[in-house]
DNA sequence: CTACCTCGAGCTCA
DNA sequence: CTCGAGGTAG
């Protein structure tokens, strides 16, 4: 126990805001107004500058915000966080019930904790002993940013945990504006002429995008948990992440310390002193589930934060894990979306771009209209077949709908306003930039232009794709300086990039001795490249970045991806005999072959790729098993990956096994592989082995 | 497809 | 202050 009655004094302080807190976010239970909960944090920020030896970085100070950030930095998830399949209509939610149910087999209805899906942004969150060690955004499902310094600043959010919480816990909740924060934000961002967040889920995800957490701080974000990703109590995993055990096992495990139901579990989560949404229910079948869709749907107006849906979550765990997932989403949950938002605009024109193919493509420029939280302007018609059945002409009133929250799309025409100030949408008949004719493959929708690298688009647009990211990465040089560039002809082709001079450059406009020599790094840097790199960025058709990898790997070396016959392509895997066109086409052609070696001449260079010896595969000789559902990858997929290593795939467990792979509810193959005392691994350690060996392949670099 | 944040650099005007 | 580039999110 502390001594200093200072110290004495603090503590005190910090556990009554904490309890405050605790009532006012997770208890809904405002028992005393915020003046007294801003005087008891006015009162600590106090002692604590006077006494700074006795900050704590989980006190809820913090909350006012910190120091700020010079970046932000990136965390990987203890458990990836996956996404939700979605449903539009009831239709596809029952199919989706007889799905599973039909898997699940066992006659009965099935149990569903039904949640409103907030609009906001997914955050991962990481206690450790009860302390709120980081928080992370969602990332790419594995990897997340580090939003730790504002996360901190969410006042619902605990920076400790209270009650019989697990020594690990990672759990993930959905961070959001609530309507009357945003209003109130924007009404300020007005009175001061600032800028005005579109809607709340920008204006969230914004926040949390800060460096500075006292911006953040000054937001008032709220978050609501919705799904444990991982729970250790002691030593022992309880969580999500058990693989190798049966299932007697894991229910013993559950009983003792987490329930075998995902309601019951938000209850568990929210005795922890995380919030949970109030609007949480469990529901006992299907019907149920569409009546509280209803319901919700009905009083969507009136609650006080945004929701695109519902969220329907098979409540059993067991049941969740005899399913399993699919891809990226868990098969025992799906998203039922509330009907997409439409809006009607007028057509006010379209124009017609020309890709780095020669891809014809009408776009829709369309009179701005707000729909589904969003300024829309623009919509791509696809291809003529599209314009065709839409029968839309220009002046016409069309619906605009953003459905699955992204691209928009033109749903039809209002027939019955269109007047007498239409004009038909004439689809060009040769190109639009460089006049070559068209041409449209018979059973393909797409016409494209035959003028190839005569048609500046074309060429802009090849050259645009050559210095992008996953090409040859040149910084700096983005579509916009392309299209100087090729305006200026100070570039005519992919090459010319690597004879650019600052005299060249420095007359350009927004550019001068910096920016020029910065790009001229960029470009020598971009020189240094993998084989890999450089197919995919030549842009030949039907060449992306998998396929480039896969010519790169299978053939080794330049010299006899050009030389190759469709025979000797068709080989590799995913190059059918269209693809293996298009390459064989590409490089019969004298320009491009020019170009090439131009590049060449100018330095590009790409390391070797060394045939795999011996020594490069590191399961050479081994057996290995798959068994279980697999949660993180397809099974053919691991299979491959164990192959590139060396390791023989096979089908069942012998005493020449030299390792299994148990994923989730694996069965007779775990039992043998357990009585013959041969080596057992979960989804995860096989990663992880993978992994490794990946890092420790000989490098090729230079 | 749109919106947002951050950064570096150029431009503009005092 | 403004612009373009780069990155993130849904």
């Amino acid at each position: 126990m502390p001594s200093n009655p200072i110290e004495i004094q603090i503590k005190s302080l910090r556990k009554k805001i904490e309890e405050l807190n605790y009532q006012y976010y997770v208890l809904d239970d405002p028992s005393y107004p915020d003046s007294h909960y801003d005087k008891l944090i006015n009162e600590l920020v106090l002692l604590e500058q006077n006494n700074p030896e006795f900050i704590t970085n989980n006190s809820p100070s913090q909350r006012v915000g910190g120091q700020a950030l010079s970046s932000f930095s990136r965390i990987t998830h203890l458990t990836p966080m996956l996404s939700l399949d979605n449903v539009f209509d009831s239709d596809s939610f029952n199919k989706f019930y007889e799905r599973i149910s039909s898997k699940l087999g066992n006659g009965h209805s099935l149990k569903f904790t039904c949640e409103p899906k907030l609009d906001g942004l997914a955050i991962s969150c990481v206690y450790k002993n009860g302390n709120l060690i980081h928080a992370a955004t969602r990332g790419d499902g594995r990897i997340g940013e580090d939003v730790t310094h504002n996360i901190k600043t969410i006042s619902s959010i605990p920076l400790k945990l209270r009650g019989d919480f697990p020594d690990l816990l990672d759990v993930r909740g959905e961070v959001f504006m609530p309507k009357a924060s945003f209003e109130k934000l924007n009404k300020n961002a007005i009175e001061n002429g600032d800028k005005v967040f579109v809607n709340p889920r920008n204006a969230a995800a914004g926040s949390l995008r800060q460096l500075d957490p006292k911006i953040t701080a000054q937001r008032k974000l709220s978050v609501y948990f919705y799904a444990l990703g991982v729970a250790e109590f002691g030593n022992e995993q309880a969580g999500s992440n058990i693989a190798q055990e049966g299932y007697e096992n894991i229910q013993e495990k559950l009983d003792h310390y987490l329930a075998n139901s995902h309601f019951e579990r938000l209850k568990q989560i929210q005795s922890w002193g995380l919030p949970i949404c109030n609007e949480v229910e469990l529901r006992s079948d299907d019907i149920a589930c569409l009546e509280y869709f209803k319901e919700i749907g009905d009083k969507r107006e009136q609650l006080p934060y945004e929701i695109d849906g519902i969220v329907y979550k098979i409540d059993s765990i067991l049941e969740q894990k005899k399913l399993g997932f699919v891809a990226k989403a868990p098969r025992w949950a799906i998203a039922h979306k509330f009907p997409a938002q439409e809006e009607i605009t007028i057509l006010k024109d379209v124009d017609f771009q020309v890709g780095r193919t020669g891809a014809i493509t009408p776009v829709a420029r369309l009179e701005p209209v707000f729909v589904g939280g969003v300024m829309v302007s623009n919509a791509t018609l696809h291809n003529k077949d599209e314009i065709d059945r839409l029968d839309i002409r220009v002046g016409d009133y069309i619906v605009v709908r953003r459905a699955g929250d992204v691209i928009p799309k033109i749903v039809n025409v209002v027939l019955d306003k269109r007047n007498n100030n239409t004009s038909p949408i004439i689809f060009p008949k040769k190109c639009p930039i460089c006049q070559s004719d068209l041409e449209k493959e018979t059973d393909q929708a797409i016409y494209r232009c035959t003028g190839g690298l005569i048609c500046s688009a074309q060429k802009t647009q090849s050259i645009i794709h050559f210095v992008s990211r996953k090409a040859m990465n040149i910084d700096g040089l983005g579509d916009k300086l392309v299209e100087v560039l090729c305006e200026n002809n100070l570039i005519d082709n992919v090459a010319d990039i690597y004879q650019l001079s600052k005299e060249n450059l420095i007359d350009l406009e927004r550019m001068a001795e910096k920016s020029a020599n910065n790009l001229l790094l960029a470009i020598e840097k971009s020189k240094q490249t993998s084989l890999a790199k450089v197919i995919y960025a030549l842009g030949i058709r039907e060449v992306g970045e998998v396929t480039a990898m896969n010519l790169a790997n299978n053939l080794l070396d330049f010299k006899n991806i050009a030389n190759s016959s469709l025979e000797d392509l068709e080989k590799i895997e995913d190059i059918g005999p269209i693809v293996a066109k298009h390459i064989v086409a590409f490089f019969k052609n004298k320009n491009n072959l020019q170009v090439i070696n131009s590049l060449i001449d100018f330095g590009i260079y790409w390391p070797k790729i060394q045939p795999k010896d011996e020594s490069e595969l590191p399961l050479l000789n081994q057996t290995w098993v798959l068994t279980g559902s697999l949660s993180q990858l397809k099974r053919a997929d691991a299979k491959t990956l164990l192959q590139l290593l060396g390791a023989k795939v096979s089908g069942s467990v012998s005493k020449n096994t030299n390792c299994v792979v148990a994923g989730e509810s694996a069965g007779s193959k775990l039992t043998k592989a357990n009585d013959l005392g041969i080596k057992v691994i979960t989804e995860d350690e096989m990663l992880m082995i993978i992994e490794s060996f990946k890092n420790v392949k000989p490098s090729v670099e230079q």
